[in-house]
DNA sequence: TTGTATGCGTTATCAT
DNA sequence: ATGATAACGCATACAA
């Protein structure tokens, strides 16, 4: 049998006072006697009283929750990503509802919907990779529901994004490897098709250019299946490293393609730095893990996290819109590790 | 301006029909005419119409969302079992809450006290690891809350969890070396204190014993920080395999301890299975990142969520306490790599 | 200073 | 077949 928790009408009741002398007792209201005060403080504290969350959300119309719409919240960026989340939500007093999409449209719809459907405050949204109709966002964007993207946003008049600059990411580090000495730098980018596949792409050829490297087409590789697949990586190194001129170094565009490409190192006896520079895109927190060596662009998950939970509170709480953070620009981090100095020239 | 949402009020003023006529023709009542109910359904369907499940906690006294206390949700082994309840949750019409304790007592108390004030009909709880103290826990369960440890359990009279069978997984794993042709196995092992080391060291012990192989206390290492100090783990390697008596195969029986061993031999040039056979425990799935020699107990942390899920649920739905289910063991999985085959002996 | 009444959105229990 | 009303727990405008 449940426990039947105590509400403001039980210790009112039990008091003999009313309802409202009793809450406003607990609110700590100027217009009550301290003598009440403190009976019905005592009492409630006794009886371990808690106001019952639900009944002030219908009251107020709010609830004090944000939702959270990821792909799958096993995805260590999005666990991080998460993890800012909670914390910015837990400082403001807000609890974090998940929900998946499974990187499937449908799933995604619904945990919208569910959402939605006046259980949370406002919402941060990574859409899923099949999502390319977005009706369902512009619905809710245009009932006014708080939203702000991130990770993988959507793009129409007026929504709320975080989003890294992955262009100047890839400048950088591309800029690194030059400036530590590194003359025939190599792209292994993601596939080609993603937005931030070609922002990446983007930036490496500019810094090659700003130091008026030559740009070879050879030299920029394209892994198509997420670099799920061995062979396609192998396939990749092998095409760039048996190049007459082979490249001496190395920026690799995506998380998954990075550790798979070390991999392919730590197989192929291919010493990192000091036979072949790189340095490689993570979303992963490395320093865990087995890379000692390798010098990291990492996409600040945790601070994309944070900024956007704090961008959608404000527009939470703010009466008016919020027209001037529509979109924020984050940074990646370069981690340098074992600098990645060539022994050779 | 905020976006009002539609109400069953709001469509029986439209309708000229009464809140409850309208409530029941949505639910589909067989007391109400077809004709009601076409029209009803009709204008609810075009003008977007969603119940509001604030309302509907409030009366059914359940909001059908489940709180979720995890150490840390970036912690892999916390957003994998986190996938694996989120999976089940939503399978049975269930939100998932998600709070974090940051391994501190006083932040398990109050996200524990957020949850609790009847925001959430059960809760799944993996203590920190500074919670010495069980009052808060007891206290809730003593309220009737529904509540399924999972990972690190606290242990009292009728708690219900969900844990990993560690002497199994240790006893498994040190006999899978053993039939691979190693003859003297050591073992890495995580802090002293926690009762996860002895349990794996206690099986790692019990299957030496079954195979009449003699138990060295030189081969067992106990790293007292978590792993996470590289120092400790080199010394403790280099302890192992100064010995006269050199070990051939080690088993290490954490996580953290077993990626950074695995640094280790990398930088020591130590081949894997080849020079040193080899089996962690393991929490990440490793099969992402640069360890495709090493063979894991994988501990299921997916399985672990879902199983822990699946108990919760059944505990509310159910009017009566359960009690056949108060513990369910789980088993670790090997997962095999490369086979540990020794080229040399 | 305290009490009474109302409403938040929904459904169940009575009426009609 | 439909409508009126009360109740869930809380806060507050209004009354006393």
């Amino acid at each position: 049998m449940r426990f039947e928790a105590i509400t403001i009408k039980d210790i009112a009741k039990a008091l003999g006072l009313s309802t409202s002398t009793v809450s406003r007792a607990l609110r700590d209201s100027h217009e009550i006697s301290p003598k009440t005060k403190e009976i019905v403080i005592k009492y409630a504290k006794e009886n371990n009283y808690r106001p019952n969350p639900i009944a002030l959300s219908l009251k107020e119309k709010r609830s004090s929750s944000i939702g959270v719409v990821v792909g799958e919240i096993a995805n260590s960026f999005f666990s991080q990503a998460i993890n800012g989340i909670e914390s910015i939500a837990h400082e403001k007093g807000y609890n974090v509802i998940i929900a998946q999409n499974k990187e499937q449209l449908e799933r995604e719809i619904s945990a919208l919907q569910f959402l939605a459907s006046r259980s949370v405050d406002g919402i941060l949204l990574s859409v899923s990779t099949q999502t390319s109709d977005f009706d369902h966002i512009k619905q809710l964007y245009e009932r006014s529901m708080p939203m702000v993207c991130f990770d993988c946003v959507v793009d129409f008049e007026g929504i709320h994004k975080v989003i890294v600059d992955n262009t100047k990411a890839a400048f950088d580090g591309t800029e690194h490897l030059i400036k530590k000495g590194f003359k025939n730098i190599a792209c292994v980018a993601s596939s080609s098709n993603l937005s931030i596949t070609k922002e990446r792409v983007k930036g490496y050829i500019e810094a090659l250019q700003k130091y008026q490297l030559p740009v070879h087409e050879s030299n920029i590789q394209y892994i198509n299946h997420g670099g799920v697949i061995l062979e396609e990586i192998s396939e990749a190194m092998q095409q760039l490293l048996s190049q007459k001129n082979k490249p001496d170094a190395l920026i690799v565009c995506s998380d998954r393609v990075t550790t798979n490409v070390m991999r392919y190192c730590q197989e192929n006896k291919i010493q990192i730095p000091d036979q072949l520079g790189m340095i490689g895109f993570s979303n992963i927190d490395l320093t865990d893990l087995l890379t000692p060596s390798l010098s990291v662009l990492r996409q600040p998950a945790y601070e994309i996290g944070r900024t956007a939970a704090d961008l959608l509170i404000k527009m939470i709480e703010s009466k008016r819109p919020i027209t001037e953070f529509e979109t924020v620009v984050l940074t990646s981090n370069l981690i340098e590790r074992n600098s990645s100095v060539p022994k050779k020239k």
